[in-house]
DNA sequence: ATCACTAAGGCAAACGTTTGCCTTACTTGT
DNA sequence: ACAAGTAAGGCAAACGTTTGCCTTAGTGAT
């Protein structure tokens, strides 16, 4: 069983026992190693890279990084994960930079500048090539980190401090989306469900989502901003719903600024007898995959966060290159037109024409 | 703005720098940094912290990695972070580590031989001091890697090779716990829902509820195996409902071995206007944090995947002393009693009696 | 006065790379 | 025949730590 050593004899084979094993310096292998052209002939580089094969070489990370003070660790500092946005996100760029040869160290911020700032400097004393920066708080590491030019990419958050590459949707956009949809479906009382401190894009959501409202006719003063202070957004989405009941009632349809919102809203529907879809238009943004199978009652303008690595590797990579910072809107998925409703799974596909009962 | 460049100077402050600054050697700096004790003087040690303090000096950990060919970086290799009890796990773990001084890097292995063997290589490249495996699978690196008695734990899935430490559930438990469940519900007609190819825990979680229902009576032919081929467990939970309706149509309560599989057959329930819970009760397990908010039709064995991070340094921090492997099996939560149901939101508390329509 | 011991701390060699500079030998031009 | 150029590759100093071993003093015992 344990017998067979097999032929790579592993563990301590370094630039030294190549160059051993072939009489030549370390130097040499090194460039060898690096492509390093015109420094060794044919022969040697051939010797070289045989003894490579044989011995199983591979560069040492860590040697390498003390001495180029750079690796290929990317650190991608991201609030919490339980988010199923952020694993998403998390889970497309560790692909992608992996395509890149890089490797990703993730870390929890759980939200908090402190802990922001703990990994933004422990990461640096990794010497790590860059910083995924995935909803970023300001923080006074932050404001170092940028003025010393460190590579960093915001995703679905700007830098709260202004500047800097970026990955997101326009959010804009989405929110004017959402508001077309339930125009399309005949709304007329609308709502917004939102976080009271809002980051840069849900506000721009929420924003998209009622300027184009108001340049559809709806009076300003008729669209509801429900919103409840910072706790999980899901547990905003139901403290918001529940808010909506004393001021006048439910909508007969609202934009959730995320899914999470809209899980949040639904709990409180379902608690007061209020049916969703049919008395109420949820929509949210994400495009959670959960939704197909177990929130069909949602529609959610889907972000493609399967396709957000790649763009935060361009992005890395031209701060790489040198280049100037700026940001990639990756395009969200049209909702179904009004006239091509999801039909509710197991009921009847025509939605009720009164939307008027008040609850 | 730019012009107050903090006390701190920053950048390079290695132990050389503190060992100039205060007239002392490297090797007394290195030496009061890692509390070598009675090799300096208390007036030396009281100089050097105050440098240290003074210069902001942080012990480099490439450095330090290098020459002690150990780093504080632990890894964890998971499949598919996707799935939100993969993400948990991560979430606990990463918060356990940290609290332990330790930063950790996550792989996603997509569940792959191939790349968990490419991780496991780089991590033990990176020196890091530990393996978190989540869900593993078999390869020829983790054989090696064991061989090698690197400190690895499993976690969710136990060793595919055999041996090493363990943290999860007793899944034979849970399984039994929800075939008690299941019958004090008065059901009659049951099934189980999993993946064609099982994994240990899965596998242990169908047999233990079978042979609960065995013990209870239940004539072994009368209990229903209903698999899919590995796709992701959601799909398999909707392929494996869909084959149940042509093996004699929905039974009355089923398990289902995770809350994924659960909420795929809930889609196909949906689709072909089966009832859930009513008709038909779903038992899952893992007790997705969502289930609350969006999927109260089913009932789940939760696990406290919030505490596995804690459980997992505890096994490494053994593993590290030099311990033999063990098994930590964490209690999962106790369903409700038959008779304090959960009463379904918005709805009758009462169950109809009639179980027996076909569908 | 000698010995043994300890306290305090420096020296220098690692760990695995990378790279500026040097040396050696060979080629080419005149 | 000699200068200049180039190809091939070695030397050694970094990068930031850690640690075995050494030195120097001072102290107490004999």
């Amino acid at each position: 069983m344990t017998a067979k050593a097999a032929r790579p004899q592993k563990d301590g084979v370094s630039l030294a026992t190549v160059a051993r094993e072939t009489g030549v310096s370390v130097a040499t292998v090194s460039r060898i190693v690096n492509g390093k052209s015109g420094r060794a002939s044919p022969d040697t580089v051939a010797r070289v890279e045989q003894a490579i094969a044989r011995l199983g070489y591979r560069p040492n990370p860590v040697g390498r990084a003390l001495k180029r003070r750079a690796s290929r660790v990317v650190a991608m500092l991201a609030p919490n994960l339980d988010n199923p946005a952020m694993a998403a996100i998390a889970v497309s760029t560790e692909a992608a930079l992996r395509d890149a040869g890089y490797v990703m160290i993730l870390c929890d911020t759980h939200d908090r500048a402190d802990l922001q700032d703990d990994y933004l400097r422990a990461m640096r004393d990794q010497f790590v090539a860059g910083y995924v920066m995935v909803s970023a708080v300001a923080s006074a590491g932050l404001a170092e980190a940028q003025r010393r030019g460190d590579p960093m990419v915001f995703v679905a958050r700007r830098n709260p401090l202004g500047g800097g590459a970026y990955v997101g949707i326009d959010n804009h956009k989405a929110g004017a989306d959402a508001a077309d949809h339930l125009l399309a479906q005949g709304v007329e009382r609308t709502a917004v469900l939102m976080a009271t401190l809002n980051a840069s894009s849900t506000a721009e959501r929420a924003e998209g989502f009622i300027q184009r409202l108001v340049a559809q006719g709806i009076p300003d003063a008729d669209i509801r901003r429900a919103s409840a202070p910072s706790l999980s957004h899901i547990e905003i989405g139901y403290a918001a719903a529940k808010s909506l009941e004393e001021s006048g009632g439910w909508p007969d349809g609202a934009l959730c600024v995320s899914d999470m919102i809209a899980y949040g809203a639904y709990r409180r529907a379902a608690e007061t007898g209020i049916a969703i879809p049919e008395r109420c238009t949820l929509v949210g943004i994400d495009g959670n995959a959960l939704n197909h199978w177990i929130a069909p009652w949602l529609t959610s303008i889907r972000i493609p966060y399967e396709s957000f690595g790649r763009h935060v590797v361009a992005q890395l990579a031209s701060a790489w290159a040198g280049g100037a910072a700026t940001d990639i809107n990756v395009a969200h998925e049209p909702l179904p037109a009004a006239a091509a409703l999801r039909p509710a799974p197991g009921g009847s596909t025509k939605r009720e024409p009164a939307r008027r009962a008040k609850s």
